[in-house]
DNA sequence: ACTTCATATAAATATTTGTTCATATAAGTT
DNA sequence: AACTTATATGAACAAATATTTATATGAAGT
């Protein structure tokens, strides 16, 4: 195991940034649209984007005063839908 | 996303436990073997061991003095290969 | 029964990670 | 140009997690 996956699945395994991941699998999201909908401070959604950004993602591109974040490859849906799957068989 | 499956990512996002799951992927290993192969402190690796445990990837059984250990369950591998792929991919 | 080997556990400590707070930047508005 | 809106960042603080240290347990051998 590489140091990469390493970072990548410590990225996924915290809640704020998982339910992120799965606000942008429906699509395109303003910060303050992840703010609103997860009801947590700006500072923190910022700081967990980074994160997400830092390990590949999710990408973002500025519109006017809104930055929108995006996934950055569908792919990593995935991953997400595997973690469910074993969760629910496991646990 | 359930508190389970936060549970079950998390204790995955370890790398001794990374390594301790990809050992097991190779069969069934008793604590010693575990510890002489990670070369890490047998407490740490015990501590560890409980907390795979706990979520339910792997289970024990006694044999004389040691305890072996193995998978709970072959899906696992899916989601080992799963983020394998998905950091290759990405990092 | 005593000793050794294999493993577990609890408490103490160290390290990492997440959160908040205060401030900065950058685009749009007046 | 000053002000507001949207977002980012760094430093301080808090919480969670990992590691170590010391000790306990339980099976097997003497």
């Amino acid at each position: 195991m590489t140091d990469k996956q390493l970072r990548l699945l410590k990225c996924v395994a915290d809640e704020t940034r998982f339910q992120i991941l799965l606000m942008l699998k429906k699509g395109e999201r303003c910060v303050c649209e992840i703010m609103d909908e997860l009801d947590k401070e700006q500072s923190l959604i910022s700081h967990h984007l980074r994160a997400l950004r830092k390990c590949g993602l999710i990408r973002r591109r500025r519109e006017g005063k809104k930055i929108m974040y995006r996934l950055a490859d569908p792919s990593i849906l995935g991953l997400l839908t595997n973690v469910e799957k074993l969760a629910n068989k496991f646990c």
